[in-house]
RNA sequence: GGGCGCUUAGCUCAGUUGGUUAGAGCACCGCGCUUACAACGCGGUGGUCGGGGGUUCGAGUCCCUCAGCGCCCA
């Protein structure tokens, strides 16, 4: 083995010197040979294209890719592929914007369809409306290209994802394994779809799920309406929404509120539509808000959703799906009061119709008192600018509240790191107050691969849903024609249409282990991976991402879809508020990357514990940098030091990567060794167990803590103390044990810190061994004669600790009396114990070296000490060091 | 309103089943170009462990309570 040092190591260019050799030698690559005992999978997040990478990815990836590479070292097969998820509706309005189109989803594919703009439409043109197939295509050009920029960045951070694994959640196989787990879900039951309140965006035009929901606090006001009892007295409600009085279909109060027990059971009239609706209790309506009674409506929030239901009430909808008050007033309106809504509340904004329908209940004086002015919760899709509506239409949705038990169950299954994370998990799922609705009114998307019958007068059959076969998958209902049908019956009485919503990210995005392991496509690699090892994740997404999935391994496997969940913090800024594109503090990582080097970023991300969130420290990757820039150093030291350049090559130093201390580095066979080089060894072997049981339990923070304190005790203090006898100032023989100690550790450490700093390490190992340290195994404790020959358990004080207290002692009078440390040092005089001092006497060559003690070293027993006295070298006292 | 975290040196953070005098890095101050390293090294200053109470021979650590910060959910 030829040992190749260069005389001025750098960090410069070692990303771009090492990824591309990493993947032309495949030195990520997943074999699939193994079997799944030796497997270790990763269920990679991917990553939404639209927009741009921040150092929060960098953060979150970074710590995966520790465990990935740990894994890897420890003779595991390391399944960690890499996805987009590029579904959603940040693409499709770039891809409007860009292109200059709409989509329509009734049009037929044109397959020689060309965009009329690339970079966006002039002032006069008007969007050109495409088909979704066509439009799906030019959200795939676009993606594209940002893909290749987020690679790029993976690539550079050293990521060391098998790039021959990838996945994007619009491909095909991914829209096919989307598809297929819906139909299967529909042909158990699972999936279902139904004409119900939902919420809806008026803006975005779609459908909204729970887990998309957020609470804003918001500007509203209480008017107290004047209703009307069977005797004729007045009832006063007080309701924040007075717009949606013509959807008033009952009123309601708590059944304890003994004010209203008189009139539970009576019909009580509306003001202005006078509109008979019932008076009912409910254990919702709370007696201390308001008059402590509520309007029903169909629908002004989820409560009225909860009212509707538990008490039978029927719909009498007025909010349309663009946010205005529809055209046709409910039915139960008599003539006169339909006129007065036509003419002044049809057409109009939820915002206007609140306006016209105060004016109406002052004219009518049934407003009681004026608008009350209150801050309130209102729910808002968590993109949205405008508050949420509920509207009645037809959806699909998967069933998850009859297996609220089972996946509570999972949750508590699965393996969490850190544990208090399951917490997030059960109170969501505690907390499900409805099936998971998947459709989205949206095009880019995997489409729903089924088509209704359209009977014969016309209407569409959507209780009998046509279905794609499996083997057609994926399908475009919109261009493509279910079993049996033609393409000229769509939309044909005795035809079929198509179903012309797509499907929730999220349903698709549940299935990245089926995805990433080609489910049914490829069964054997399905079989060696899943169910996978381990889903990395933030924990803002637990709620929806990983309980996603959860529920789509169980019904689908019986199984949790991972074993472990390890689930990373945020990063803040130096404010501590939350990096995000909207608040504008967001840093992008590739300028970081270019300024520290990658592994200083990676240092940084690897600091923080796991599940904590962190702030943005440019510090720490200064403090990374130095440390990659010391191991440079010190490899060279060690590498170099005492090295006979006429008998340099094959001179053995041959640590093989495949154990530990006994059998690395030692250019002679099983050589006598010094005290303090046998010291650092057995100190080595408790590093080892130590890092190893810390990446075990995922905690790559601690292993890398341990790791850098050992590295940086062992150049301060034992490279310095053994510098000199290295170069053989003390002979030739115990040269070569400290050069076996220092190549040892050398051997080791790089392979400890290899997971956080992939490219020093690398660069490093080059130098003197053959292959990757990233293939290289992970070390073991040799526990064998090294520890032997110290002869003592790793508590109690060594040679080494003594030898440390004695030079750090002399470093410090130095510095007091403002001297250089290579001052002469006539007389040094130490007392303590005698085992102590027996352990610095087996130092004494070193440190007189290292503390250029030219004079004596003289050691003094204390009569104080006791014999049985085991305490460190606390026991030492340096009664006196003689400058010369 | 409920839940989950967090609060340790000026800053960023470690601190393992409770156990000597609470640690590291950065910053700051001082010394030093020494045969791996001046983009560096060596040494030093710096803390009522958020407040209060309790358990214990002993609490940064366990319990209660209060305050502040963050996130999730209503």
């Amino acid at each position: 083995m030829s040992t190749s040092v260069p005389d001025k190591p750098t960090l410069e260019g070692l990303e771009d010197r090492w990824a591309p050799i990493w993947e032309s030698e495949g030195t990520y690559r997943f074999d699939r040979s193994v079997g799944r005992d030796r497997v270790y999978s990763i269920d990679t997040p991917p990553l939404t294209v639209s927009g741009s990478l921040h150092v929060g990815h960098a953060f979150s990836f970074t710590h995966t890719d520790t465990i990935a590479r740990y894994k890897r070292m420890r003779g595991y097969s390391v399944f960690y592929p890499m996805g987009w998820d590029d579904n959603g509706l940040a693409t499709e309005r770039r891809v409007q914007n860009y292109f200059g189109v709409k989509c329509d989803p009734t049009l037929a594919y044109d397959q020689q369809f060309q965009p009329p703009a690339r970079g966006g439409l002039g002032k006069d043109q008007e969007p050109v409306p495409v088909s979704r197939p066509n439009f799906v295509e030019l959200c795939l050009e676009l993606v594209g290209e940002d893909e290749k920029a987020f690679e790029a960045v993976w690539r550079r951070i050293g990521l060391s994802c098998d790039w021959t694994q990838y996945y994007t959640t619009i491909d095909a196989a991914s829209q096919r394994a989307s598809q297929r787990g819906f139909l299967r879900m529909l042909a158990r039951g699972q999936a279902y779809s139904a004409s119900a309140p939902t919420l809806w965006d008026v803006d975005f035009q779609t459908a909204v799920a729970q887990a998309e929901l957020e609470d804003r606090e918001s500007n509203g006001a209480y008017h107290t309406l004047v209703f009307h009892t069977e005797s004729g007295d007045d009832l006063l409600i007080d309701t924040t929404r007075p717009e949606l009085l013509a959807a008033c279909v009952a009123v309601v109060a708590h059944p304890d509120d003994d004010r209203y027990s008189p009139l539970v059971g009576t019909t009580v009239t509306t003001p202005v539509f006078a509109v008979p609706v019932p008076f009912l209790t409910h254990p919702l309506a709370q007696p201390d808000k308001g008059t402590g009674v509520a309007m029903i409506c169909t629908f002004g929030d989820t409560t009225d959703v909860t009212w509707w239901r538990d008490l039978s009430l029927p719909v009498r909808s007025v909010v349309g799906r663009d946010g205005r008050l529809v055209a046709t007033p409910p039915e139960v309106l008599t003539p006169q009061a339909a006129d007065l809504y036509g003419a002044e509340l049809a057409g109009r904004t939820v915002r206007q119709a609140q306006r016209a329908t105060v004016e109406l209940l002052r004219q009518a004086g049934e407003l009681r008192g004026e608008p009350r002015p209150i801050k309130h919760p209102v729910k808002y899709y968590e993109k949205g600018d405008r508050p949420l509506e509920i509207v009645t239409s037809r959806q699909w949705f998967f069933r998850t509240v009859d297996h609220r038990g089972e996946l509570l169950a999972r949750g508590a299954e699965l393996s969490w790191y850190p544990p208090y994370m399951a917490a997030r998990y059960t109170h969501w799922v505690e907390g499900l107050t409805g099936d998971w609705l998947i459709s989205r009114q949206r095009f880019f998307g995997v489409p729903f691969p089924v088509w209704y019958p359209i009977s014969a007068d016309g209407e569409i059959q959507y209780d009998a849903p046509l279905v794609a076969e499996e083997s057609a998958l994926p399908v475009d209902p919109s261009t493509d024609v279910p079993p049996g049908f033609e393409e000229a019956q769509r939309g044909r009485p005795g035809g079929f249409a198509g179903d012309p919503d797509v499907m929730d990210t999220w349903a698709t995005s549940s299935l990245t282990p089926q995805i990433a392991g080609r489910w049914e496509d490829d069964p054997e690699l399905f079989a060696s991976v899943f169910p996978m090892d381990l889903r990395p994740q933030a924990h803002d997404i637990i709620r929806t991402w990983l309980f996603a999935t959860v529920v789509r391994s169980h019904l689908e496997f019986g199984c949790l879809p991972w074993t472990h969940a390890a689930i990373s913090g945020w990063i803040l800024d130096p404010d501590r508020k939350k990096m995000s594109k909207s608040k504008g503090n967001v840093v992008t990582p590739m300028d970081l990357l270019g300024k520290y080097g990658s592994d200083a970023v990676r240092y940084w991300a690897a600091c923080a514990r796991p599940g904590t969130d962190t702030a943005f420290d440019e510090g720490q990757m200064k403090i990374g940098r130095k440390l990659a820039m010391k191991l440079l150093n010190v490899s060279r030291f060690v590498l170099s030091a005492g090295r006979d350049p006429d008998r340099a090559e094959g001179e053995g130093g041959t640590p093989t990567g495949t154990g530990g201390p006994a059998e690395a580095g030692t250019p002679e066979a099983a050589p006598a060794l010094d005290p303090i080089d046998a010291d650092l060894l057995v100190a080595l072997d408790a590093l080892i167990v130590e890092t190893t049981s810390a990446f075990d339990g995922y905690d790559y923070a601690r292993a890398l803590e341990r790791t850098e304190s050992f590295f940086w005790e062992f150049c301060d203090d034992y490279v310095e103390l053994v510098k000199n006898r290295a170069y053989g100032a003390l002979g030739p023989e115990r040269a070569v044990s400290a050069r076996v100690a220092l190549q040892t550790t050398l051997s080791v450490l790089l392979r400890l810190f290899a997971p956080v700093l992939p490219f020093v390490t690398e660069e490093v190992w080059s130098w003197w061994q053959e292959g990757s340290v990233h293939r290289a195994a992970w070390p073991e404790p040799s526990g064998g004669p090294s520890a032997a020959a110290a002869g003592h358990g790793p508590a109690a004080a060594t040679s080494f600790d003594a030898a440390r207290r004695v030079l750090g002692e002399i470093r410090r009078r130095k510095t007091e009396a403002g001297v250089s440390l290579r001052a002469p040092v006539a007389r040094v005089e130490v007392s303590g114990p005698p085992h102590l001092l027996d352990l610095l006497a087996s130092a004494a060559d070193d440190v007189r070296q290292a503390g250029v003690v030219e004079g004596d070293l003289v050691r003094r027993p204390s009569p104080a000490a006791s014999p049985g006295d085991d305490a460190g070298v606390e026991g030492l006292f340096i009664e006196e060091v003689a400058l010369g």
